[in-house]
DNA sequence: TCCATTATTGAATGATCGTTCAATAATACT
DNA sequence: AGTATTATTGAACGATCATTCAATAATGGA
């Protein structure tokens, strides 16, 4: 016995996700939000109480996305190595693709929001992690495969290579060419072949 | 014949620089700039147009800084290859003292500005391609003493250690070990040992 | 059909934003 | 000493910020 909400929730997420990542936290304002998700500033502070807990709740929701994409890619039939090749031709593809260069939401949130800001940095950090240790299993079961030299480090690879996504996304931002960032991923691939 | 300027324009920049290197460009307010100068905002526009310009030139003012180190880095009497290593080994030590996560400027920077605003874009792309520049050179000089296999590309490779370097500075902000860090920089640079 | 309950509206709030400018102060030259 | 010139001050401006809330609308159950 009460009206009913009008808007999905979900569609509001995504909008307000969307603009979040073209724009940023601090450069995203009420009004582009009312804007972006046809709702006023009273129903959207009814349903997500501020801005800031909004943001929050956008960056779940691209996580949400991520963590698919990362767990078809990193948990498909083939063979571990040729899975984490699968991770970065996908990667330069949809880098091909954002043709604003929005890069990655959890990369840009990390550097924005001031380091003092423990629980969005907290929960930012703990997705990319979350990737992360996705990468060092697929890493480890390529070990065991003896796909990958014995006297590699998992972990330690897997972080590597995360550091090595987290830079193409910043360096999608100089505006180079494909086959630059092919050159980049190839090189940093090329660790993985060393036999030592 | 006229009241002199009372303060020292490079003491300003410096406060200046070091304020949108902590928080940003957008989270800095001008009553934040004009407390960390000690300059009154009239001062403040009548030396520097506005707060965009201050911005450029705090840019302008970091770059000197880091251009000045990379060039007595990578231009010292040590063997090519070993300069690149000072330099990462540097690169760690800066990173460990910056207690604050700030990171570089002009790779927040380049993630904070939105794509459109070409100028600083492009001043910024620019000013980290003049590293990447002075980066190629040096594995070009090691490449003809035979300290680095033919067959890699400097360009390439270049480009390569600078976007890992973009990596290490988002994942500073995720406050990992020194170590972690450290392991990271040994298996990015274990590319250049590659005999091919 | 009426009512209790919740959703939606959008104007209003006070704070803060970047920027301007008239008033005042400090200097060098005559 | 007087004056032309430039530097400094800081209050004031209009715009915009995030947030609130009283008024209104829409529903399901009685």
């Amino acid at each position: 016995m009460a009206r009913p909400q009008a808007f999905e929730r979900d569609q509001v997420l995504t909008d307000a996700m969307r603009l979040f990542w073209r724009q940023g936290y601090n450069a995203t304002s009420i009004k582009d939000l009312t804007e972006a998700t046809h709702l006023q500033p009273g129903s959207l502070y009814a349903a997500f109480k501020n801005k800031r807990n909004l943001f929050i709740q956008s960056l779940n929701h691209y996580f949400n996305d991520l963590h698919t994409s990362v767990v078809s890619l990193l948990h498909s039939n083939r063979p571990p190595l040729q899975r984490i090749h699968d991770f970065f031709a996908y990667l330069l593809e949809q880098t091909d693709r954002d043709t604003e260069s929005k890069g990655c939401l959890l990369v840009n949130t990390l550097l924005e929001i001031p380091t003092d800001d423990k629980e969005i940095n907290q929960r930012v950090s703990n997705m990319l992690q979350t990737v992360e240790k996705e990468f060092c299993r697929v890493l480890e079961e390529a070990q065991l495969k003896g796909d990958l030299a014995p006297t590699f480090k998992p972990d330690e690879l897997a972080r590597m290579l995360i550091t090595g996504i987290f830079g193409l996304r910043v360096y999608k931002r100089m505006q180079p060419d494909r086959q630059a960032m092919q050159a980049v991923v190839n090189n940093l691939l090329s660790v993985l072949d060393n036999t030592r």
